[in-house]
DNA sequence: TTGACAAATGTCAGATCTGACATAATGTGG
DNA sequence: CCACATTATGTCAGATCTGACATTTGTCAA
């Protein structure tokens, strides 16, 4: 029990919105990420099949990327947008809430 | 078929190059993450230990979050900053090589 | 030096992720 | 309708990650 600002938050309250922002955050991150991945592979015309072998996977891990299966790492999808020639500064979108 | 750095499989040059070039973007962006962390910590005069409460973790793993130990994932340094209060747009530092 | 605190490192069981496969669903042009 | 291509979904063994704990190393003041 801690006291925050003005006085009364309390400590499980306080976590429990925190973690919720937080997985806002982190949701919206993963979803703009996918949303990426499927625009560039769109953008060079290319199948799910096409694009999985060029990142050396299944075509049905590129599905259930674009499609931000629950069972996608942030990391895969940044591996997958690295490896298919996007760059890091690419990733500017992050910084605006509008993916 | 050979293994590259953490185990990146390839098979001809063109590949080893893209994997290659991937593999700094990908490093980059968890190095940038987790010095990031640190920073932010540090500015809120927080001990490791202290940070580790706040994320529901141990001071071992904030410890390795912030050495960017390989058994660290990129989601669990974005969710960590997330939790810490860093929101997305707060992360322009993407975009730049210097972090 | 010692004590006390902060940070780093090693380990590991349990949790989560991944590639691969099969299969189903959804187009798409006859 | 039919084939065919593409995308989506379910499953699972093996790989990887995570929290927690113990231990070590580093720092600093007395």
């Amino acid at each position: 029990m801690k006291k925050i600002g003005k006085g009364w938050v309390e400590g499980e309250v306080e976590d429990f919105l925190n973690l919720s922002l937080a997985d806002v955050e982190y949701i919206e991150t993963r979803m703009a990420l996918s949303r990426l991945l499927r625009e560039e592979r769109r953008k060079k015309k290319m199948t799910q099949g096409e694009m999985a072998e060029k990142l050396h996977t299944s075509q049905s891990r590129v599905a259930k990327m674009e499609r931000c299966d629950p069972s996608v790492s942030v990391d895969l999808l940044l591996r997958s947008l690295f490896g298919f020639g996007i760059k890091r500064k690419d990733l500017g979108f992050l910084t605006t809430s509008r993916g």
